[in-house]
DNA sequence: TTAGGTGCAAAACCTTTGCACACAG
DNA sequence: CTGTGTGCAAAGGTTTTGCACCTAA
């Protein structure tokens, strides 16, 4: 059976993803984690965390320097990402449009079951302005 | 001085990009160098791209796995890939649509010096009718 | 009872670094 | 000559995996 165990594990990884404002990275969370007394395996972060995303109940996202960082879905439908290469700061977009061309250009080619994958990324404002590069 | 020297293996990586599309990893433009002949060290490798991305000469984007890929920048429009995830057969699409999309988002949201990448996938017709799921 | 979950440590991965040698300018 | 570039191997960091034990349902 593919049930899903509420473990202590599982309630404090959700709990903590809950008690933190935008992206994190699984170290970050382990760590936040034990410092708020739960006991729990950086593997098993890094296992709950896979799954969520497997779920979409929590966004990924990758650093410049090829860290993950995850956080808590909050729109429930299918979005994508604008994500600042210089701070990781990101925001949900939506693009309704995208989907009915994706699934047009899918149909036109005999392609069906599609899925499709959009990463928006570039430097926000407040990195713009504060390293001058 | 920071004088920057021709080397064979400087001229190797910028031809290897040369004749790809897309993004690549390190790993990649490395096993295509010495596929062709070339000599040079994945370390030579990774110290190349790493310069030619501070002198923006070349664009990062990071994989969800972590990966760096890189691409030779390039201002004439590129285009995307619609994939079966099954043969792996591949079709260009252009979303001339996208291209402008992606701008007006990035800019509503203050951010510069946007990239983008989408990435679509399904399952051909061919592999439909041959192998029953 | 039993299949999924957990922890630990080792392994896998991509990438960077230290250092000696090579070579473009 | 000079100092940048290169190669090698070892080290660095993050994430995954193998395996024995644990536990929710």
């Amino acid at each position: 059976m593919v049930s899903t165990r509420v473990t202590a594990q599982r309630r404090e990884v959700l709990s903590a993803l809950g008690r933190v404002q935008g992206f994190v990275s699984a170290q970050e969370l382990h760590a936040l984690i034990v410092r708020d007394g739960g006991q729990i395996a950086l593997a098993t972060v890094y296992t709950l965390l896979k799954k969520l995303v497997a779920s979409e109940e929590v966004d990924l996202v990758m650093t410049d320097r090829g860290e993950a960082l995850y956080r808590r879905c909050v729109v429930d439908q299918h979005h994508h990402h604008l994500a600042c290469r210089s701070c990781g700061a990101a925001v949900e977009v939506d693009a309704p449009e995208l989907e009915n061309w994706a699934n047009e250009v899918g149909a036109r080619y005999g392609y069906r079951d599609l899925h499709h994958v959009l990463e928006l990324n570039g430097i926000c404002a407040s990195c713009r302005s504060t390293s001058p590069s």
